[in-house]
DNA sequence: GTCTCTGTTCTT
DNA sequence: AAGAACAGAGA
């Protein structure tokens, strides 16, 4: 059906000329306007009222010009006029004149970003707040039996992909004993965008969480406190009312307890019985399975428990802090990797709370998303912050307006931070579990994942095919030119494919090498891909339960 | 930064 | 089984 407005007749200039800068808006002049989140907390540096655009979008469409592709498919860098962002941004400043004005918006860029931003702001967080984080984001690393957050419960460390459209409010209430500790805590802790724990009080009725009283124990250390977590002011109230300190979290974007909070048993050291964990939740969309998850059982159990011991709710009230850049400044970098190895008794525990919002950036909402293992999208907050990208960096939790500015935060704050450094994705819920990229740009690409970033479009008219690598849309384009340079090497066959990857799937068709196996005993199906297999063992067992049903009847 | 291979997943 | 999309990894 899609035509391709230029055909193999037409000269790459010619296609060129008739493709590029389409659904491209120029904003020439463009000033980057960076939102660190690194800025305090107190202003509004999360909304960008004016976004601009990235002035590296300046870069044009060069990286097809070397595309070996038919079909005059070429490449738009000799004719465009459009800042185009494909693969090639970063070709912006080398392309020079071709990026006109937005070669200013680049030094901008520059200007902005050396300039500051990324300060810390350590100076805005109180005392109280910084030992709550402490609790909360410190303690975990340095439990020596494996019973913080990082010791799971068997059940708590199994796959989850939970349909959380029920829980468009996701209240979780852990209450648990500390029988080392003698620490009363109403912790209401609200893990997303801002993770906000709320009421640290002792059992001394004092307010202050000075007499939080854990043990240093030995064991990695974070680089500092982390104070990513929102940390809402502590309850005023000395009451030993267990549910004394149930907070609204309504500026709670998404998230989804991770193992510790989801673990009753995880938190065992920290919270008394009485002691409320409250997270009220929104997911935005699913990131991908984190296997250490919480199953939404035991979410639900969570909530249920604290619901009917508690009388809570998540409909709270007060402290309302609507930031849109969440959580206090970063103090520091995100452990290293070994460090999260360490964490990683419970991998995604020591993603803390925030790693518990599972939900990719809204951005990604809009698009259709890939099904795989990467990312399962559950838009079920469509009614808060749907509109936002969000970063879920580990200890960052910084909204954009726009996919553009946190595609840009995520390279500035994140990668770029991350000179010499092993190349680890700390995205919570990210299913490379901390595994190092061996290559900066490995890391920016593998970005991708979680920002939706699809810089390589489809040229193609009434293509609007995105692709967020040059690869991908190079095989995506023969789709449109016909080009299938992958020739079937079995003798006498003389099939074709666009990609190698079909055709090593279709060679096993001839040598008959289908490695996937029906289980099923007495069948003796095989498959070349697992796909088919369990589409075969779907219907096998569907039939199956049909002779069962029909037997019964028999009987 | 790109090419290529490879594997997985979903859809047709 | 093919087509398409996505993404990891090594060269």
């Amino acid at each position: 059906n899609k035509q391709p407005l230029f055909t193999p007749e037409l000269t790459a200039e010619e296609g060129t000329l008739l493709r590029c800068g389409q659904n491209l808006p120029v904003q020439p002049g463009a000033q980057y306007h960076h939102s660190s989140h690194c800025e305090p907390p107190s202003q509004n540096l999360h909304l960008q009222e004016n976004p601009h655009r990235d002035a590296r979008s300046a870069g044009f469409q060069t990286a097809l010009s070397s595309s070996s592709l038919s079909g005059g498919v070429n490449g738009c860098h000799a004719l465009s006029s459009y800042p185009i962002k494909q693969e090639g941004y970063k070709l912006g400043s080398a392309l020079g004149d071709f990026s006109g004005g937005m070669g200013a918006g680049r030094r901008e860029l520059d200007r902005l970003s050396s300039g500051g931003g990324s300060g810390g702001g350590e100076g805005n967080l109180a005392t109280v707040l910084s030992l709550s984080a402490m609790a909360v984001t410190v303690y975990p690393f340095n439990n020596e039996d494996g019973s913080s957050l990082l010791a799971l419960s068997p059940s708590s460390r199994h796959s989850a992909r939970p349909n959380t459209s029920g829980l468009k409010r996701r209240c979780l209430s852990v209450a648990s004993q500390s029988a080392s500790e003698g620490i009363d805590i109403a912790a209401n802790i609200c893990s997303s965008q801002m993770s906000c724990v709320n009421g640290l009080r002792t059992n001394s009725s004092s307010p202050t969480a000075a007499t939080f009283s854990h043990k240093p124990l030995p064991g990695p250390q974070l680089p500092s406190p982390s104070t990513s977590s929102c940390l809402l002011p502590l309850s005023s109230s000395s009451s030993s009312s267990s549910v004394s300190s149930v907070e609204h979290c309504e500026d709670v974007g998404s998230m989804q307890p991770g193992p510790g909070v989801g673990s009753s048993e995880g938190l065992g050291l920290l919270i008394q019985p009485g002691a409320v964990l409250d997270s009220c939740t929104a997911t935005l969309k699913q990131e991908p399975v984190d296997e250490f998850s919480p199953s939404e059982e035991e979410l639900f159990q969570h909530h249920y428990h604290y619901l009917t011991s508690h009388g809570s709710h998540c409909g709270g009230h007060s402290h309302h802090h609507h930031h849109h850049q969440t959580g206090p400044p970063r103090l520091s970098m995100p452990p290293p990797y070994h460090l999260h190895q360490y964490m990683g008794s419970g991998p995604g525990a020591l993603l803390h709370f925030q790693s518990q919002q599972q939900s990719p950036p809204s951005g990604l909402l809009a698009q259709p998303k890939p099904t795989g293992l990467v990312e399962q999208q559950v838009d079920d907050r469509e009614d808060v912050f749907s509109d936002k990208q969000v970063c879920r960096w580990i200890d960052c939790s910084a909204a954009y307006e726009q996919q553009e500015e946190l595609v840009r935060h995520i390279e500035k704050v994140h990668i770029d931070q991350r000179k010499g450094e092993d190349f680890t994705c700390f995205w919570a819920g990210c299913v490379r579990r901390y595994k190092p990229f061996n290559a900066r740009y490995k890391l920016l690409i593998h970005m991708r994942v979680h920002s939706g970033e699809k810089p390589n479009k489809c040229m193609f008219e009434g293509c609007n095919k995105a692709f967020s690598r040059l690869e991908n849309l190079k095989i995506h384009l023969r789709s449109h030119t016909g080009e299938k340079p992958y020739l079937c090497q079995h003798p006498g066959c003389q099939k074709a494919f666009s990609n190698s990857s079909d055709r090593a799937k279709h060679q096993r068709t001839h040598l008959d090498t289908k490695p996937y196996a029906c289980q099923i005993p007495g069948c003796t199906k095989r498959y070349t891909d697992p796909s088919s297999l369990r589409k075969h063992v779907k219907i096998h067992s569907a039939k199956e339960q049909q002779v069962r049903r029909k037997v019964r009847v028999k009987t």
